[in-house]
DNA sequence: GACAAATATGGAAACGTTTCCATCGGGAGG
DNA sequence: CCTCCCGATGGAAACGTTTCCATATTTGTC
């Protein structure tokens, strides 16, 4: 890269000093008309560029904040990032972005660079909030910062969807449908407080309304092999006639490995997924699921860290019952008295069938290149 | 925030120099046993992280790199920004990131504020790479950068899929299946060389396999007045068969639509979309689509700037070719003579179900908190 | 024990910016 | 004509780091 001019460089060519460049460029403080005019001549010949890294070590601040979440290929954390980025970019302050990928070592390492780099302040996503050395690294420094998505810490606020009482809603809509026997399918539950608390609050409110407890199926990837674990899962509880999903690409592939083992949704099991995601909305059978808004969160993130930054009064945190809504879809029906008879049975295709199944799955899966 | 120690407190609760202690924590240069344990005692205590500021001014490199894309709402965006975030982090870099929105003025403003902000090299997708004056910039200041899904223009590397060509196997699909009339629908036609670039190589194709040349039907946005356009459109193409959507979320739209609409597809209507999602191969009817690789593109893309920047080999870009693939799916169908017959009358309802459906529309929009 | 060589250390400059402060010039008011 | 004041201007310090260079200290060898 070519040398860039610096304010020096102007200086000299419009034979000043770099103060009477820096009053004339920035429009602060006094200067005459013709000098005004040379400065301004000069630095346009030069094609000359502030540089930040100047300013940031004069000013001591870099209008820069520092974005932290498990990852942009979850459509829930790449909304509110790209709200939180446009909130940054309205206020002038530019976003770093890292993904963690689920993992806690990238996320104190994460925190550890943004750090260093100075950010004013900081959103992010941990996995666990209550036990998060990022997090404190951050509390010590005392640097502006919001949690998002994170159940709050006490004394502390997040911009978060109430997961706990949200997926109650899902046990109220189970059992509204007469459905007795759930199940709750987490992806990354050990490392994620958000799955954690959804199936706490399903797990209570299932109970509450005289249904057995969830049984619960952890899977490390919504990948392919999850047909053969739906199989496995449902073999280990019959009995099962709904399954709650951890989000709402696992509430797909579920669905999606059902239709592999000949079970239909929602009349031989019902799905209820969580995020509302928008092609939810859009196939059939609609996806029944928690509807959240995420790019309201993150935008409200961000500003609450701009408001921590410049002092002003930060944004209210919605009321915890308004983050969410249970929105109603086909993949959710009542269980009538002769699914809960004899439907069952037609459910599980003889086990001989899933070998040919996956025979089946290899062959679909996309090229690579 | 409470003030950071810098390298001078730590030389100074040391007893040494600026020079010593620097040497120091950066294992660079000789030192004394003793020493050594007292700057590192004296950095602990203190809490010490270096200001990377400090170090970029010095060193004049950020170990930043910008990023520039539309949107990463759109997956295919997130995905690539995601695999471009995961190499820069492995070379320890950061990434900023500025989502323009499809706006050409937002383009260029955080092309230069990221150039102000010193950014080591730079991502980015723009609008219309013949014509974008943000690269423009970055060219003149021979700042080293990656195209991404950009057509590449003369003497440039892109990481991109070849658009043009994946059209014309989207029109070679159609013509297989015994298809000759065709539509293709847009989003951001006008801003977005990549949805150009897809139509002509559409209708390139079409007209050398003896189809007619595509109508074409451009939306602002995959909103729930889609319907409204999609009936009108058919209404004034009533001899379509097929329609090619310029990405995976618009072809859901559609058939969204054409299912409020009475239409069935494939039966009456075959779709097909463009980017490979993979919620895709998850619902019923699959989505026949072009499948690509955004990671692939993103990590590629994000490889090359970096050995721009070190001076090494660049990764080879895949083979025009090999961006991307074909992928059949339910929502394309072949056209039978009887379809060819009669079929296109009962595609369409009376018109005057379609203000019925357009007041059920209105009930269905999600909550907002 | 003396001298060379190697090792250890600190001062200071440089990076690009802003801003405090001092100086300089000119116009207005006495 | 002398003062005073205000606008215009530039020099220099400060921000946090690295690194060159000079100096001080140790080690090793004869």
């Amino acid at each position: 890269m070519r040398q860039a001019a610096t304010i020096k460089d102007v200086g000299q060519r419009a034979g000043c000093g770099v103060a009477t460049a820096s009053r004339v460029l920035n429009n602060t403080g006094p200067a005459s008309a013709k000098m005004r005019e040379r400065v301004l001549a000069a630095a346009e010949a030069l094609d000359f560029q502030f540089s930040e890294v100047g300013r940031s070590l004069q000013s001591s601040t870099t209008r820069t904040i520092g974005c932290v979440v498990p990852s942009i290929e979850n459509p829930v954390y790449a909304d509110a990032v790209q709200g939180a980025q446009a909130v940054f970019m309205n206020a002038g302050y530019q976003m770093l972005l890292t993904c963690t990928n689920y993992s806690a070592d990238a996320e104190i390492h994460a925190v550890r660079t943004l750090i260093a780099k100075q950010v004013d302040g900081m959103l992010l996503t941990v996995g666990d909030a209550q036990n998060s050395e990022g997090l404190n690294l951050i509390r010590r420094r005392q640097l502006p910062h919001s949690l998002l998505f994170n159940a709050a810490p006490a004394g502390q606020t997040s911009w978060s969807v109430d997961d706990h009482a949200a997926a109650a809603s899902v046990a109220d809509a189970f059992a509204k449908n007469n459905h007795v026997h759930t199940g709750f399918l987490a992806l990354n539950f050990l490392s994620s407080d958000r799955a954690r608390r959804r199936f706490e609050g399903f797990a209570e409110r299932c109970m509450q309304n005289g249904m057995t407890p969830p049984a619960l199926l952890e899977v490390d990837d919504d990948g392919l092999d999850l047909t053969a674990h739906l199989h496995g899962f449902l073999e280990d509880h019959p009995e099962l006639t709904g399954i709650f999903a951890s989000n709402d690409f696992l509430a797909f592939a579920v669905i999606r490995s059902a239709r592999k083992l000949s079970i239909d949704v929602p009349r031989d099991l019902s799905i209820v997924g969580f995020d509302g995601i928008k092609v939810g909305q859009m196939v059939e059978p609609s996806l029944a699921t928690i509807a959240t808004t995420p790019r309201v969160l993150g935008t409200g993130a961000g500003k609450t860290v701009l408001s921590m930054i410049d002092g002003s009064a930060p944004p209210n945190v919605p009321q915890k019952e308004q983050t969410f809504s249970f929105r109603a879809g086909g993949s959710l029906a009542p269980l009538t008295a002769e699914r809960e008879d004899d439907g069952k049975v037609a459910a599980f295709p003889p086990s001989n069938d899933l070998t040919r199944k996956t025979a089946k799955i290899q062959q679909e899966r996309p090229n690579e290149i």
